[in-house]
DNA sequence: GCCAACGTTGGC
DNA sequence: GCCAACGTTGGC
């Protein structure tokens, strides 16, 4: 596998539950320049996201996703009324992208903060380096299978 | 609800 | 271009 990704969501938001439901979504609203990066230059359809519910008891990895689209235009940018509108996009400069992504697993548990940081071959794991606040970030292959089977027991 | 960490904004 | 003020994120 090449690089693999992390992606955050808030359950109360867009839980793994609404995309085993849809099977598939565009992954709007993202809005940090960093991020979108990330998701423009470097996600390539096929990779594999792990999905982490931030804000939740407790937050933790609960499953995995897949790109099944490349990045494109973030249309709700230019929307007035869309909760990430932002008055700087434009149909020529669309400035914010997104990706889409497809349900691939629930894990039958989840991959609590808690037992991510007691792991020390996940030393170095993005989502568990002190102030990282990107809803996307890339994960290391061999840190992705650790956690998959993690979630799988 | 607290607060550390970080990004963004805007006056100068 | 600096930097203080402010807003947001997200674990705890």
């Amino acid at each position: 596998m090449r690089q693999c990704w992390l992606v955050k969501s808030e359950p109360d938001c867009y839980s793994i539950d609404d995309l085993e439901r849809d099977q598939r979504t565009f992954w709007d609203g993202v809005r940090n320049y960093q991020a979108r990066n990330f998701m423009r230059d470097q996600m390539r359809a096929g990779d594999g996201v792990l999905y982490h519910h931030s804000g939740a008891d407790p937050p933790g990895i609960v499953g995995i996703a897949r790109i099944s689209r490349e990045a494109y235009p973030d249309h709700t940018a230019l929307d007035p009324k869309a909760d990430h509108f932002d008055p700087k996009a434009s149909r020529d400069n669309p400035i914010w992208f997104m990706v889409d992504l497809e349900f691939v697993e629930k894990f039958p548990r989840v991959v609590t903060m808690k037992e991510l940081k007691e792991r020390p071959e996940l030393e170095g794991l993005p989502l568990l380096q002190r102030g990282q606040r990107l809803s996307v970030m890339p994960v290391d292959p061999r840190h992705f299978e650790i956690i998959r089977r993690l979630g799988r027991p």
